[in-house]
DNA sequence: TCTGGGGTCCTAGGACCC
DNA sequence: TCTGGGGTCCTAGGACCC
């Protein structure tokens, strides 16, 4: 047996953590650049808001219903996230770390009744210790746990844990869950299964193979086994920093307003280099070239329209800032046109290795390789300090606040001293 | 005025090999 | 008139996830 623990509104949970006066009412968290609705609160869903309406066509229903309107605080999201996965490993043992909010848990040696007991101490340790609600979903694949889960997260008489654990729950589940809920069933998918009138998960499930095969591809094939009960999913256990490599790393922001100068370009993809290459050396990634890539605004047709990228070898594989930003800067050059407004940049690595194992290169200099690994090191631990986060950068860098719109940000509460919160005694 | 960001996997088609 | 068979690698595009 899977277990799936869901964190519930994970990003509104994590803000009514330290603002109690989120709570109980609807709130928003908003994508970068304040664009789009991200994350939303139970109260604000019954408004008939969605994840993925663009805030400026509902800021006004907002304003009227007294919405709590913020912009992601992903800092403090994560914080809470590695928080709530500590806590759930403490009890559980080996997880596997899904996403920011989800995780799977082997149940293989526990009966159904055990796993749903243990599953109820882990969801009430979890509010205890982090202050975050969670769902958990129990089954025999990831993807009917996730059935589950959804399930658990629904109705309150599960009180938070559901398991799926014989034949009549299975159906009972999939007659009441519509196809575009399942776990891998998409958009265009639901649109090309309700053409073989296939609405629910348990028409999908109850197909033969031959109908499915020509309906669908490999992936739906494996949908539909894991639905009968047939594990499928891969169970690459994620353990710590152990886990698969990645195979991509990329920073991409839009501005809040169209960049037309290219200095101003310039700088941005110099911050984006400062981040990228952070998040490289987190994770003992190198890069051996990177890519660039520039775009005008696409939701506006009546201006010109440009989009362009370019690729730059590496000498040797590196995750030095001022190395990366200097290519990042070469590629940019290549591809920069004037007289256009750029909405979009990024840069995205697609060639990445291990920083221990990587094979240096014959023609650079070994001592300057070791000095500038020590002053990214250096540079990285002076950051990191909950005082002065990201003080010490290269000279071409542009603030991320002056380029992107953030303006109901929340307080890195939990990973910044000067934003600790502050209990009063006034009054006391 | 105003529409996110970071990932994964699969497939088809083209280039190339013997 | 008439032109094989088996394979790999790469890329772009499309689908999905949160």
């Amino acid at each position: 047996m899977y277990g799936l623990i869901d964190c519930n509104n994970f990003f509104v949970s994590c803000e009514r953590v330290f603002d109690p006066r989120l709570r109980g009412v609807p709130v928003l968290v908003l994508t970068n650049n304040d664009g789009c609705v991200c994350a939303l609160s139970n109260e604000a869903k019954a408004l008939g808001l969605r994840r993925g309406d663009p805030y400026y066509q509902i800021k006004e229903l907002c304003d009227r219903h007294g919405v709590r309107v913020l912009s992601g605080n992903h800092r403090l999201y994560g914080d809470l996230s590695s928080r709530v996965m500590a806590t759930i490993a403490s009890i559980a043992g080996d997880i596997e770390i899904f996403s920011v909010d989800e995780c799977f848990i082997d149940f293989d040696r526990w009966t159904a009744d055990d796993a749903v007991e243990a599953g109820r101490e882990i969801v009430r340790r979890v509010r205890r210790d982090t202050g975050i609600p969670t769902s958990l979903g129990i089954g025999p694949t990831r993807t009917l746990a996730k059935v589950a889960a959804r399930f658990a997260k629904k109705y309150p008489a599960y009180r938070c844990v559901c398991a799926i654990d014989n034949e009549t729950r299975r159906r009972r589940a999939l007659e009441l869950t519509p196809a575009g809920d399942v776990w891998g069933i998409g958009r265009k998918l639901v649109r090309r299964l309700a053409a073989y009138g296939i609405t629910r998960a348990i028409d999908l499930a109850d197909r033969s193979r031959e109908d499915i095969g020509k309906i669908l591809n490999v992936c739906g094939m494996r949908t539909w086994e894991e639905l009968n009960g047939i594990p499928c999913i891969d169970a690459e256990t994620i353990d710590g920093a152990d886990g698969p490599p990645q195979k991509q790393i990329c920073c991409t922001r839009s501005f809040a307003a169209n960049i037309t100068d290219r200095k101003q370009l310039a700088d941005a993809i110099s911050l984006f280099a400062t981040i990228i290459t952070r998040r490289m050396r987190e994770r003992h990634a190198a890069a051996a070239g990177l890519s660039v890539f520039i775009h005008t605004n696409s939701h506006r047709p009546d201006l010109p329209q440009y989009c362009n990228s370019a690729y730059r070898p590496l000498p040797e594989p590196t995750n030095d800032t001022m190395l990366i930003a200097a290519a990042a800067q070469e590629a940019l050059q290549a591809i920069f046109r004037d007289g256009y407004g750029y909405k979009r940049a990024g840069i995205v690595i697609s060639d990445l290795c291990d920083d221990r194992r990587m094979q240096p290169s014959l023609f650079t200099d070994g001592a300057d390789r070791e000095r500038r690994r020590r002053l990214m090191a250096a540079v990285d631990r002076i950051n990191a300090s909950s005082l002065s986060h990201d003080n010490v950068h290269i000279a071409s860098y542009m603030p991320l606040e002056s380029c992107v719109r953030c303006e109901h940000r929340s307080p890195d509460y939990s990973t910044r001293l000067t934003d600790i919160i502050q209990v009063s005694n006034h009054g006391l």
